[in-house]
DNA sequence: ATGGCAGTGTGACGCCCATCACAGCCGAGG
DNA sequence: CCTCGGCTGTGATGGGCGTCACACTGCCAT
């Protein structure tokens, strides 16, 4: 679980601009120092995973680059993704800081560099920094947060077409809003998005089809464009 | 929003011996000190709201008797029931903690006493002692923890039997396991069930008949006896 | 008693969507 | 260039369960 390739990485990781300090900007100078010493960089290719659903935790994960996905999957077979995490997110904090086994599976689909930190070490470093078990706290607040909007548009709509709207409509959210239209970037195959939203493969298709066959997007590529947003919002909201 | 009764309800849960301090116990002197003179006592009839989902976050509650329900809801009028809580639970700690808005509703169900903690002052107590924001953390974690179980039981789940069987195999986790029969007192209605595991009210009504028919269970008034585990679990489990 | 109300049981109906099956499509790699 | 494997589109089918409708119970308050 080392980085294979050592202090390189190390250094291009904790240099990188990405919001990958989030979690612990702005702590004391000795706080920071202690940070450095205990984190620790690899680099991780698709396909590779981070942790699994049971595991008991080892530490966190702070991604620097790349693309993870949080899944949780049952006896049969079948996965429920929770999110598509990116750079400056923070993996399995709560876990580590519950010391509960890790509840997600994390899967690479984007070649990754994430620094990692022991559990004892978060720990210890949590215990001698107030400031940063508070932040950790927050982080986990939010953390929480966006758990409830994932239960609320899966367990909240009738129909998969209102899931499907829910789901665009909390990416918009995220990404950059425009005049008019709204663009956004859509990595996932219809399989992923219908495991996102507790739906089938083939009921995704047909809902894609059907929204564009009533001029509410355009999809070309990985980039869906919202035409008529207010049409979704009216599917979502009766 | 104060306590109706002042001095005397603060003795009388305080003192309680509830997990009410679960939360926060075996911290310094100094820091229950200071704990207690943030800590003012309330006590709310049936029906009572402590907060709604939406508004901005003004503390936490800490349940010292009594049962709390927490819900999302939609703009139709559909609900989610997340859990019920018990004493010794903490109400509204993630919005307080990031001061985004509460993402649930809490609903008394039975006359609550609870300990209210201002969300400055708790910021403060925060900021001044470390160990407890930790502790936060850690509460935080396993609040997760249980909303990704739940997510689990609604979202993974092809047919409403299957989510009603989790759900009460979830009961007998938290409840007193026996030799043989598992016994557990379950003071919902049908229609509460339903809004726990997303069902209509009368498939919760027509599993239960199921379930009895087929000697999985016994309902005796408010308490279920499960006759066969087993049974439950490979229903799950396929 | 008696009315009312909340909760529970049960039938009928119909739609939504999961499932199966298979047919194009595209990009990767031999 | 041509296969091959992953992704996307589409039809047919059937079951599950949401919805409506109404009867029945038990309990509380008047």
């Amino acid at each position: 679980m080392r980085a294979p390739y050592g202090l390189e990485i190390i250094e291009s990781c904790l240099s990188c601009p990405h919001r990958e300090d989030r979690l612990f900007c702005n702590l004391s100078p000795p706080a920071v120092q202690k940070l450095a010493a205990i984190t620790s960089a690899a680099a991780y290719p698709k396909g590779a995973t981070l942790f699994v659903e049971g595991q008991l935790p080892r530490g966190v994960f702070v991604l620097c680059s790349g693309k993870v996905k949080l899944s949780t999957s049952s006896a049969d077979g079948r996965s429920l993704i929770l999110r598509i995490s990116e750079p400056g997110d923070v993996l399995g904090l709560p876990a580590t800081v519950t010391g509960k086994p890790y509840e997600l599976t994390a899967d690479v689909v984007e070649p990754t560099q994430a620094n990692f930190i022991s559990r004892p070490d978060l720990l210890n470093f949590l215990r001698e920094h107030g400031e940063a078990a508070l932040r950790v706290a927050q982080q986990l607040g939010e953390t929480y947060h966006s758990a409830i909007a994932e239960m609320r548009t899966i367990g909240l709509s009738h129909s998969a077409g209102e899931k499907l709207a829910r789901f665009l409509l909390d990416l918009t959210a995220n990404h950059d809003e425009e005049k008019g239209d709204v663009r956004l970037t859509l990595t996932l195959t219809h399989e992923e998005i219908a495991q996102m939203i507790g739906a089938s493969r083939e009921t995704v298709t047909r809902l894609f089809s059907d929204f564009k066959k009533k001029h509410f997007l355009q999809v070309r590529g990985s980039t869906v464009i919202i035409k008529n947003k207010a049409g979704l919002e009216n599917l979502v909201g009766v």
